[in-house]
DNA sequence: CTAAACCTTCACGTCAACGTGAGAGTCAAG
DNA sequence: CTTGACTCTCACGTTGACGTGAAGGTTTAG
């Protein structure tokens, strides 16, 4: 299929795949015109590139990390125990922005609910 | 004061306050030389700057919320109770952050989880 | 008077995943 | 053959709070 049908039948837009073509993360052949042609794996391999940044995760990491990634029926699994590391150092990471998050909402909470001496 | 003694004072860098002034949350006189002078007062202004950054705030949304708070020897308050609701809404955002990271954090966890089922 | 500090205004770089045209080929249907 | 749908490759825009020089005045201690 054409890129605009891996569009339709992905929700991603055409210029998203395009990028994910230039990060190295799908690698569709070419016609002679240079129309990308893509196959029908390529609906599955879309969809574990968007799992992956759903979780969190950039570009770069997911070109390290999908070799390395089993597509169980939609369940992804990591296959190598490295990548269950830096999955695991980058879930610390999401837990440090939450907290740092929290800190800032208590930052505001302090704010909110001072009250205005008079003097 | 000069902007090198202010920064030092405040442990803001020069690029900052001359950042901050653009966005018109700091308005220093200026000699004829085009030196910028501060005041004493400035430094707590900066400080009240940094608490509302920290507080999540964006600077177009601390030029609003400056006339509209209370310095109480370093805490914060509130003068006007709109801005009472605004730091609610704000707070709200944050909240909505918070649940986005945990659901990544989520996403995550399924796939560090998984098993890989062997054939 | 001179050199070292200190200051000024530009103005581009940062970080990421795309959005949004611009200008121009390609292809299938009628 | 034509036209309209489809696709291609640039390449700048988005978002925010500054970082980091560049090129050049000002001030002041000695």
């Amino acid at each position: 299929m054409r890129i605009g049908e891996l569009a339709r039948r992905t929700g991603i837009t055409e210029r998203a795949l395009r990028y994910y073509e230039e990060q190295g993360l799908l690698r569709p052949e070419r016609r002679p015109s240079g129309y990308r042609v893509y196959g029908d794996a390529d609906v599955a391999a879309v969809r574990r590139i968007r799992i992956l940044l759903a979780a969190g995760l950039s570009t770069a990491q997911i070109t390290q990390v999908l070799p390395c990634v089993l597509d169980d029926d939609g369940l992804l699994a990591p296959l190598c125990p490295e990548l269950v590391d830096a999955l695991v150092e980058h879930r610390a990471k999401i837990d440090e922005a939450i907290d740092e998050l929290a800190a800032t909402r208590a930052n505001l909470d302090v704010i909110i609910s001072a009250e205005a001496r008079s003097a």
